[in-house]
DNA sequence: ATAGAATCGGGGCGATCGTTCCGTTTAGCA
DNA sequence: TGCTAAACGGAACGATCGCCCCGATTCTAT
C-alpha cells in the first residue's frame, strides 16, 4: 500500500505527519491549515506535500483509516448480541463523531465524497451496516421497513446531535431505539 | 427599530441588501463572501458595510428575522391540534433547514451564538417550544421525561438529516414520532 | 569517508475574503 | 438651480491559506 523503498527519514516523517494530521483533523475538522499540521509535526509544509499531493488526499487517507477502525471495532462487538449490534454501532459512531470532526464531516459529505473517493471503504462500510440491520430485524429489535439508507441518515443526524449538543444527545438514544422498534 | 431619517436611496439600498442577503445566505450559508452579496444586490461592498458594521451583524439580522417567521408560522398552526403541534413544528423546521443553510447553521451554533447575540429571539423561541412540548405531553403524544433541551437537540439532528440526506430524511419522521411517544 | 541522490524546511506566490478608505455622485433643501 | 452633506462604489489593504520552489541538509551505497 505504502510506496516501497522510502528513505529512513522520509518514512519517519510520513508516519509522524499521518499521526499528527489524524489528531488535528479530529480536533479541528477539515478546515485546519496544512501549516498548522506541519508545525505540530515539526516539519515543513513542503514535506507534507511530498507525501500527500493535496490537502484533500491527506484528509482521505485519514478518513479511510478511521472507517477501517470503526468497521473492525464493530465486527468485534457485533458477534455477541444480534438485536443490539446495530444500536451499539450507531451510538458508537455518534460518540466517535463527537470527538472527531473529520469523521462527521466525511459522513455528511463535507470535504470528501466517500462513494467516489474511497469506494472500497464505502462498500465495506455498507456491507457492515446491511449485515447489522438484517440481524437486528431478524432478532426483532428493528422494524422491517428500515433500510440501509435510513441507517445512513440516522448516522448523520446522531453525529450532528452529538457534535453540536454534546452529552445532551445521550438522552435521545433510548428514544431513537424505541422509534426503530417494531410497533 | 430601523434608524430614522435615512436618505431615500440609502433606505432603498438597505432594503435591497437585506432581501438579497436573505436569499444568498439561505442558498450558500454563512460562508458567502460579502462581495457576492454586493454583486447580486448591485451595490458596492462599502454600501453594505455602511448599513451593517460587520458581516456577522448582517447575518444576525437575517437569522433574527427568520426565527421570527418560524415562530409566527408555528403559532398560527399550533392552536389546532395540541398533540401534533410539536411534531408539526419539528418537521417544519427540518424542511426550513433543508433550503436555508443559514438557519441550520444558526441552530447548530455556526456563525452565531443565538443565546448571547439574539437573546430576545432566543427567549421567544424557547417559550414557543416549552408551550408546544407541554401541550403535547398533556395530550399524551410525547413522553413526560422529554424536556426543551431534548427538543433543541432533535432540531439539530433533524436539520442535519434533511440537509445532508435530502428527502430520504422524510422516512425517519414517523420513527422519530414513535420514539417520542409514551411507552 | 564521500559523492550523489533523496529529502527537508520554510519563504514566497497567487487566490480569497473581511474591512476600510476616498474620490465621485446624488438626494434634498433653500 | 445651486449648494452641501449624505451616500455610493470599488480599488486597495492586510490576513489567511493551499501549494510550489529551491538552496540547504541528510541519508546511503560504494
Amino acid at each position: 500500500m505504502t510506496d516501497k523503498r522510502l528513505r529512513a527519514d522520509a518514512a519517519r516523517n510520513r508516519a509522524r505527519v499521518l499521526r499528527v494530521a489524524y489528531e488535528t483533523f479530529a480536533e479541528e475538522g477539515a478546515g485546519v491549515p496544512i501549516d498548522e499540521i506541519a508545525r505540530r509535526a515539526g516539519v515543513g509544509a513542503g514535506t507534507i506535500y511530498r507525501h500527500f499531493p493535496t490537502k484533500e488526499s491527506l484528509f482521505q487517507a485519514i478518513v479511510a483509516d478511521r472507517l477501517r477502525q470503526v468497521v473492525e471495532h464493530t465486527r468485534e462487538q457485533a458477534a455477541a448480541d444480534p438485536g443490539e449490534g446495530l444500536f451499539a454501532f450507531l451510538f458508537h459512531l455518534a460518540e466517535q463523531g463527537a470527538t472527531d470532526l473529520g469523521l462527521t464531516e466525511a459522513f455528511a459529505g463535507v470535504g470528501v465524497d466517500l462513494a467516489t473517493s474511497l469506494p472500497e471503504a464505502e462498500r465495506e462500510f455498507t456491507d457492515l451496516m446491511t449485515g447489522l440491520l438484517a440481524r437486528a430485524q431478524r432478532a426483532g429489535t428493528v422494524r422491517r421497513d428500515v433500510d440501509v439508507d435510513d441507517v445512513r441518515t440516522l448516522i448523520v443526524g446522531l453525529q450532528a446531535m452529538r457534535r453540536f449538543r454534546g452529552e445532551r444527545a445521550d438522552r435521545l438514544y433510548p428514544m431513537i431505539r424505541a422509534g426503530l422498534a417494531p410497533r
